[in-house]
DNA sequence: TATTGTTATACTCTATAACTATA
DNA sequence: TATAGTTATAGAGTATAACAATA
């Protein structure tokens, strides 16, 4: 049936929240981004730390683990796969001799940067009803929301695990 | 460490994008709504169902099951955890001998109202930081935006899985 | 003795598909 | 034969904990 509940709409249940329309929109646009570079071959965590690589070359897995929220052992899954794919280079660290230093290949950041044009089509998608300024006064009010993790300003503890 | 990178925000990366703010807003709220919900005995998915029945009382699993995108076997087990607790009955459904008719019991109906006030306290703590008008604001803009997936407009994909 | 990267095991969640009783 | 509800099995994803090499 495509019409099963008709009343189930805006009748009843809890008055509009911006709790309910941001954990709802943000789940649809959380899909629509891993959807959208599943075809480059990566999911949103290797986009995460391709993101994170951009600005932490050379250091090792761990500190790397650590800055994003994600433990070793899938640390090493999630550069075992970019390396595989020519995206990241694992080297000697100078300093340590049982980690490796990390660091973004020239074919890295080419994914990184289709991966980007993902993420500006989705914008687009998002935001093609409202106006320009209209979108500037709602990326205002969204930035001045409380968050509630304390993760670091560019971090989504969404693609982490750590409590 | 505590300041592994401090480089790592705002500078290089993706220029602000609603798309990047909402999915990780998005999951961030989410997350808080679930511990919120968690000390009552409840999950994301229950707190679903109950609102549904809310306005679908006497309907069978199916028909709730599928106007939330829950397949049946999920529906179970729902059912089940809501029904040991006496939150919601099911009774003999009068025109089909095979089916359920479900409906919330009064217990169900205070369950729902105190997940409500997690709800509430969640949106307060959310938009705390911002004025009622540009709360008003932000919740206009909000629903002005395209949203990705077809669902009606109660229904929250995230609690289901149906492509 | 502590730490980096790694591997192995266990657990949770979900999807798939069989099964029963009715229609 | 098709459908409502149920149950069983298997698969993906994750966390836990043990491991080897180096500090």
């Amino acid at each position: 049936m495509s019409h099963a509940a008709p009343d189930a709409r805006g009748l009843l249940g809890p008055p509009p929240s911006v709790a309910f329309i941001v954990s709802r929109l943000g789940f649809e646009v959380s899909q629509a981004l891993a959807d959208g570079i599943e075809p480059l071959g990566i999911d949103p965590q290797h986009f995460g730390l391709l993101r994170a690589l951009l600005v932490m070359e050379g250091q090792s897995q761990k500190a790397v683990g650590t800055s994003l929220g994600i433990p070793p052992n899938r640390m090493v899954a999630l550069v075992d796969d970019l390396e595989s794919r020519g995206a990241v280079k694992r080297t000697k660290h100078p300093d340590d001799r049982r980690a490796y230093a990390l660091s973004l290949t020239p074919k890295g950041r080419k994914l990184f940067e289709r991966a980007l044009e993902v993420v500006i089509s989705v914008e687009t998608r998002l935001c093609g009803s409202i106006s320009k300024d209209d979108r500037s006064r709602l990326l205002e009010l969204l930035s001045r929301l409380t968050s509630f993790s304390g993760a670091p300003d560019g971090v989504h503890p969404g693609l982490t695990s750590q409590p």
